[in-house]
RNA sequence: GCUCGUAUAGUGUAGUGGCCCAUCAUGAAGGACUCUCAUUCCUUCGACCCGGAUUCAAAUUCCGGUACGAGCACCA
């Protein structure tokens, strides 16, 4: 048997576990082009942070490049930020640790469309249709063509620059891509790729744009010119746009070229936070229901990043969920767990009293006491304190408690604000609980952001000279980033 | 309604016919360490949607259910 079969004999290996994502198809290494394409409607929010992420994960491995693609060819809907134009470059860096390697701005693209727009009435396979919306789904349904469908290209044309001169309005007419009327899927039936917008009433808000344009281009058609200018291989995107694929794909035979490499992510939803869009999250700031953007309710890039939570700490919590199609529902807990591993080792250790009772010292003890910076790495130091004033402050919850010890310190015997003061050396099992001297403290306040409230916490945090942005660890509660001398923001527990 | 897609422990995830009485993480419970309810470490718990079919062999293929989600916008 040795002889004859000698792979039967041999140990197969246990196979190992995939690291990180699966490997990108018909990837070329140094060839790659993703890119990650937002509506700039409003800064980036923790779902958007997924499409950085992954792209930016594959950008990385191969070699290729990234794309920042701001979508912004709608006007009216869901009009553009102008704020957002600078800061989403910024905040995507800060996510992947680089700059995306190109930032394309669609409405700055404007004559390509155009270009690809007349291109397509004069070859024939896209056609100005003049029918309202409401009777073109009637031909959509019944799979029947609408009358504008057999118009001539010199029609299409003529009707075309009544589109661009501002002799037709919003709702005139449209451009649609000849696909047939008679396809399985009717989402994929002559789909419209360029519409009128009244910029008069709502101009771009970009200034250079404006009211320039009257006609712009739909999500299918502009990503789909775009994506084949800008040479991308692979498109990482959410399963809501499968049918933009298909469509987009119709409209790349009749151009002639060859669609990319398509992946999809299913629906993610944090089960703390529900849903929330950029539109509505919008509208709730200038309603005033939140402070602004990076409100630390919001499920925002800027308001997470301002919370603690690390980029990296997001990478990794997107690259476990990797790409499957799935709709998910989960909890911030993952998201915290890979934070915590982020922070906790650099993390200095701190005390914040909440809800301060003092308590007097009786008895005989220590002129000063020293507790570590972090106990894993005592190359770091010790904080001292001075007790010789005999006053310190512990939590309400704690001062009711008789018998405790206070960290680093001493036993004592607790009794109506009176603290009679035990073994120095710990001797029992008796609760620890952390305590500051009255001459090492700064009043302060906690902000806590937990269900969908701000608490602002106050109390008494250790005197500290740790920068505005330092993640710290306050002891027995959680940790914190300082925002200033006396503010600290809740990052978890 | 039409079309498309997905279904593995509480939550995510690996697994593309035999390495799988199913991986890893998180979670929960217990324990070790520790003068923090932190970190670290150890142990335990717990899953292949249902029903058929193909096959010597199915989480993995096929068919049929069921459940959930998405598209059918002159939004992205």
């Amino acid at each position: 048997m040795e002889a004859e079969a000698p792979h039967l004999l041999e140990k197969r290996e246990k196979k190992e576990r995939r690291q990180g994502l699966p490997e990108l198809k018909n990837a070329v290494k140094g060839k790659v082009v993703l890119r990650f394409a937002p509506n700039p409607n409003g800064p980036l929010s923790f779902g958007h942070a997924r499409g950085i992420v992954i792209n930016g994960y594959y950008a990385k491995e191969w070699d290729g490049e990234l794309i920042l693609r701001f979508d912004d060819t709608d006007t009216v809907v869901k009009p553009p930020l102008p704020e957002a134009y600078n800061q989403i470059p910024e905040e995507a860096e800060w996510l992947l640790g680089f700059k995306p390697h190109r930032i394309v701005i669609a409405s700055e693209q404007m004559p390509h469309y155009y270009e690809h727009a007349v291109s397509m009435l004069e070859r024939g396979f896209g056609y100005v249709c003049q029918c309202s919306g409401e009777s073109f789904k009637e031909y959509r349904v019944s799979k029947s063509e609408c009358p504008c469908r057999v118009n001539d290209i010199e029609l299409n044309l003529e009707l075309w620059t009544k589109m661009t001169n501002g002799t037709f309005v919003p709702g005139d007419a449209v451009v649609r891509v000849k696909t047939a009327m008679d396809l399985k899927n009717p989402a994929l039936r002559d789909w419209p790729a360029l519409r009128i917008q009244n910029t008069e009433e709502h101009p771009h808000p970009r200034k250079s744009i404006g009211s320039k344009y009257r006609v712009w281009p739909l999500l299918d058609f502009q990503s789909a010119v775009e994506d084949y200018i800008q040479g991308v291989t692979h498109i990482i995107r959410g399963k809501d746009l499968m049918d933009s694929t298909r469509k987009q794909t119709l409209l790349y035979q009749h151009f002639g070229w060859d669609y990319p490499e398509t992946l999809y992510w299913g629906r993610v939803k944090v089960h703390e936070w529900g849903g929330f869009s950029t539109s509505q999250m919008r509208r709730d700031i200038e309603d005033g229901l939140f402070t602004g953007w990076d409100d630390p309710r919001l499920p925002t890039l800027t308001a997470l990043r301002n919370r603690g939570i690390t980029a990296k700490a997001l990478r990794d919590f997107w690259v476990e969920l990797g790409v499957t199609q799935k709709d998910i529902s989960v909890p911030l807990s993952t998201l915290y767990s890979h934070n915590t591993k982020c922070i906790d080792d650099d993390a200095p250790r701190l005390s914040f009293i909440r809800h301060p009772e003092k308590l007097h010292l009786k008895g005989e003890h220590p002129a000063s006491v020293s507790v570590e910076v972090h106990p894993n790495h005592p190359s770091r130091g010790m904080r001292t304190f001075d007790v010789t004033s005999k006053d310190i402050w512990v939590e309400h919850e704690d001062s009711v408690k008789t018998e405790v010890r206070l960290k680093g310190f001493t036993n004592i015997e607790n009794v109506g604000g009176s603290a009679k003061i035990g073994s120095i050396e710990r001797n029992d099992r008796r609760p620890i609980i952390h305590w500051l001297p009255d001459t090492s403290v700064i009043p302060a306040t906690l902000i806590v952001a937990e269900d969908g409230e701000v608490r602002r916490l106050e109390g008494l945090i250790e005197s500290h000279t740790y920068p505005a942005g330092t993640m710290v660890q306050l002891e027995r509660i959680g940790y914190a980033r300082i925002i200033d001398n006396s503010t600290l923001i809740f990052t978890h527990s």
